[in-house]
DNA sequence: AATAATAGGTTAAACGATTAATCAAAAATA
DNA sequence: TATTTTTGATTAATCGTTTAACCTATTATT
């Protein structure tokens, strides 16, 4: 079956393209097509299963009603989750999506870019990878409407939907003071992302507030290396003669990996260490014993996000904006299952 | 910036459009543009930032060199993940990719398919829903190209890339068998979906064959009530007077939920019973033992999908194929951590 | 020198939709 | 009755590309 045009409905009934797409737009406010003839295109449309093709419309109206969202990995369930919401707002104001996967690497950024600027996108929501700013800078050259999520970097003045960070880590860190930790570690990556540093610049802070703050279990792991450094850091961690009893990984997939580690070296993470965790997991749930974790509001995200940008898209706003949203710290304390 | 279109160019130069466009396509096999000329070409475009109008070029050939992915949610790790491989392989091949999620609701597919063949997608690759069957016909009379990929209907013929459900089940529980299972439960979902309903017969099979069938411990559970019902369904199961020593989940989100729940009573799923799971999930991984897996294909089933979609819509072939692949039982009996 | 061939372009229609400008006929007003 | 308004459409240009068909000046052939 041939896909169905404006032309194959004016032509069956005999009327002028411009009639047609008046009334399919509802266009025809101050009575410029008959009722009869409104309701004959009406019918004519449905039984021919018209369909408007959104290229041709997008051509001629100079707007592809399509949004680009950059993340470093769908599959991860972080940017899954925000990938799931920010097309779920999007629809909802008649955009479409189209994702791309940096896989952090800047030149795979730089051709996702690319890519959806070729596609026409009207704007851009972006979780930057590591040292992009002079594609961000390149971007707004262009004047195309973008939307930071997740991460942004302190010298650029652009719009963000961020979470605190600092304070949260700071917070969450205390909370570990609270419980009784004496000697806390943290691990993190080595990275130069603004928003992990901001939360180890946290933790360190509660510590050093604290009076208990040692750069020697401040540990660095590698994005390459995940899984064999955080062993070795957890290793060093462990093995140093003035015990930690505390320990705060800065992301989600650090977290996990310290875990494991840590039951692999059958560390009793409910009495010989208190553990603070970024972002939720599955793997927090399966476990006989509470994990807690700093919950961030993803939908929240993604929902201002896609306002932002579409704003932006719409001009009904010019300006920069940064949106700091609260993450949660979710304790799960009244969780007992043994 | 206004975006640099072929006319630019053409003016900028002093010559027509017509002539651009072949040198910017390399369509000037015999020489119909002169060497010197190209060159200018080549270097204006370049140096204006020139970026082909693709909603342009995909009206006048018919094609739009985009194709729609319809899962379930994209949040999920197996969804996630199929997504991401097609993309890139989709990217490979030229074709960008939007995704639309149904969330196992038959209206939202529905909406999903209508949306995307507004956006003249050439093609879907699509995990249908329960009770999909007559969209798919109606797509079938469409005559748009898709491929379903991880379920499909046994009734339909139409191109699919599905894994070895019922052989993978069968085996995986001889092997829970062989372990020395006497009594092998099983909890499935309630649904009516051909690639679960494989499973719990593969595995229901090879129980008969053992002769230690029993309709009585195959468990069911709602998508919707998934955390309440599992946990019904395990506790059902471990109060039977005739305990059971072994239990076979048929779903990657039953599986997580089945083994909490297994903590939570504190069984130990290494002495007490033995599990088998559908799907790799990092909580897996955290456990301090091996956690048996039936592992999907994940990459293969995403290449062949898009390979299979591609050959359909640029017509390399008509027909109809299934693919079947082979799932692999990961049973990490190596990983010793305690 | 006359003709044919080639090199190096250009023209113009088309893809499907939108919309400002226009128009003809009918109805209303003077 | 002559003129103006209103009603209900149509015309035609346009968005950025592609491409078959055409054209012209130069070079090659006889």
């Amino acid at each position: 079956m041939k896909r169905v045009s404006l032309k194959d409905i004016a032509t069956e009934l005999g009327v002028s393209t411009a009639t047609v797409s008046l009334v399919l737009n509802g266009k025809n406010e101050k009575g410029r097509v008959s009722k009869k003839m409104t309701q004959k295109i009406l019918d004519k449309a449905a039984e021919l299963n018209y369909v408007p093709n959104t290229l041709a419309k997008g051509l001629k109206m100079g707007k592809s009603r399509t949004i680009g969202l950059i993340v470093a990995d769908v599959s991860n369930l972080f940017f899954g989750t925000l990938a799931l919401y920010i097309q779920i707002f999007a629809e909802e104001k008649g955009y479409s999506v189209i994702i791309g996967n940096t896989n952090e690497q800047l030149k795979a950024m730089e051709n996702a870019i690319n890519f959806l600027y070729a596609r026409q996108v009207e704007g851009l929501i972006i979780t930057a990878t590591e040292k992009s700013q002079h594609l961000l800078q390149k971007l707004t050259n262009t004047k195309m409407p973008f939307v930071l999520v997740d991460r942004s970097f302190p010298e650029l003045s652009v719009t963000s939907v961020l979470i605190n960070n600092y304070e949260i880590s700071y917070r969450s860190t205390e909370q570990l003071i609270q419980k009784g930790c004496k000697r806390i570690g943290l691990v993190t990556y080595k990275q130069d992302h603004y928003h992990i540093n901001e939360r180890r610049r946290g933790c360190e802070d509660a510590l050093k507030h604290a009076g208990m703050y040692d750069p020697d279990i401040m540990e660095e792991v590698r994005y390459d290396f995940l899984e064999s450094d955080t062993r070795r850091a957890i290793g060093n961690l462990m093995s140093k003669k003035d015990k930690i009893d505390g320990v705060f990984f800065t992301t989600n997939s650090i977290s996990i990996n310290g875990v494991k580690e840590l039951i692999k070296k059958n560390i009793n993470i409910q009495k010989d260490i208190q553990i603070m965790c970024f972002d939720e997991n599955d793997a927090f749930y399966i476990l006989p014993y509470a994990v807690p974790f700093i919950k961030q509001p993803i939908k929240e995200m993604a929902k201002n996000a896609v306002e932002l940008l579409i704003d932006h898209i719409e001009m009904k706003s010019e300006e920069t904006k940064q949106v700091v949203l609260e993450a949660e710290l979710v304790l799960n304390e009244n969780r007992r299952y043994l």
